[in-house]
DNA sequence: CTGCGTAAACCGACCAGCTGGTCGGTTTTG
DNA sequence: CAAAACCGACCAGCTGGTCGGTTTACGCAG
């Protein structure tokens, strides 16, 4: 499917994504204007309209690539990790930094993303369950390995998707300290949530 | 304020806000039409506008109402507990089976407001804080009591307050197991993540 | 290399539907 | 008989989407 468009084309896309990206981040869905859109893209509503059916759809697609970056860059992470709970925890880590950085990029994937009511329910289902299998993969993973206590893995990971989500918000409303600065103190509550009594040593 | 409302009027507010209340938790701020308030009222636009100056202002004191009752039935529960742990774990009891029942409630509470947008966000922060705070209370007593080994109880609150969010919303958008069914497991995870290491006997 | 024709890409003025809010008037209350 | 409460037709602003027309890109023949 990529590969039947032109490189030109993909590149327009991109574009247009990119300040589609930061209009919906700064506005949320309702109060963004395609013409904003338009405006910071040099494209004419027109162009825009030729390259994405809806102002929805192309909300859309900004999810499905802000949701594809941030897991690919988690599993990366998870990857050089020499046990199962490191992974989990350099996943978390990854996104808690990524977001920490970007605001704009934080408040879409959190907040904005709601505004657009109720067709976008199912859509907010697929992006969190994407972050809350990451994690439960390597929770499964470190089940198996020992490494934790508790079994029912899916509910912790939406248990840390959850406190993820929340220290995230609470930082963009009350700006107080950013999800880097209590990460430390983050990680060893969601650690201490699942990790078998005596697993201090193993990690 | 209440005071300088006649009793008639009072009423009429109330039966105004029962009203939004389930319009605004079906279709979420801007998908929820005035005239359908007025409709399921049986009052007329006009006779809403002079209850509420804008469809914003309905929207928050609906928000107010809830919130309202929400933390009072949590600390009510709370008061009867017999320890400091034990009450925030009531808490969080009584919202969760009160949510259980209500999905309607529920999408207001977590999904809905934000729908709303930008102006939202002020009122989210503010309604999430008293849950918080209900948590942190007892969660700090508990601290004191030595029953947990957490030092950040607030940070801690708001990780049970994220995972219990996380649990609803899952809850609704994927209609799986309610709430209530994982009720038990969930606060093992969360009592599990601020216990201290021997207190398991404590509680 | 040049010219040419087709289709993709883009433009932007315009439209249409929707819906929060208004306001002059009517009914109810006390 | 005020004043409060309520009515509901109407308005106005906004904004996603359209569409006829223009420009650019590109393959290809001369």
């Amino acid at each position: 499917m990529a590969a039947s468009y032109t490189k030109h084309t993909t590149q327009t896309r991109e574009r247009i994504l990119e300040a589609a990206e930061s209009v919906f981040a700064d506005n949320g869905y309702h109060e963004a204007l395609v013409d904003e859109i338009g405006q910071r893209t040099s494209i004419s509503k027109g162009g825009l309209y030729f390259h994405f059916p809806s102002k929805e759809d192309l909300f859309f697609a900004v999810m499905d690539r802000l949701a594809d970056k941030l897991v690919s860059r988690a599993e990366k992470a998870a990857l050089e990790a020499e046990s199962p709970l490191r992974a989990a925890e350099a996943a978390i880590d990854q996104v808690l930094s990524t977001l920490s950085g970007q605001k704009r990029l934080a408040r879409l994937l959190t907040i904005q993303g709601y505004t657009m009511g109720n067709a976008f329910e199912s859509k907010r289902a697929e992006v969190f369950d994407r972050f809350a299998c990451v994690i439960g993969k390597h929770l499964r993973a470190a089940k198996e390995a020992g490494q934790i206590r508790e079994e029912n893995t899916d509910l912790a990971s939406l248990v840390w998707l959850g406190a993820m989500n929340e220290v995230v918000v609470h930082w963009l409303f009350a700006d107080g300290s950013s999800p880097k600065d209590v990460m430390s103190d983050l990680k060893s509550l969601l650690l201490a949530s699942v990790r078998s009594v005596d697993s201090k040593v193993l990690r």
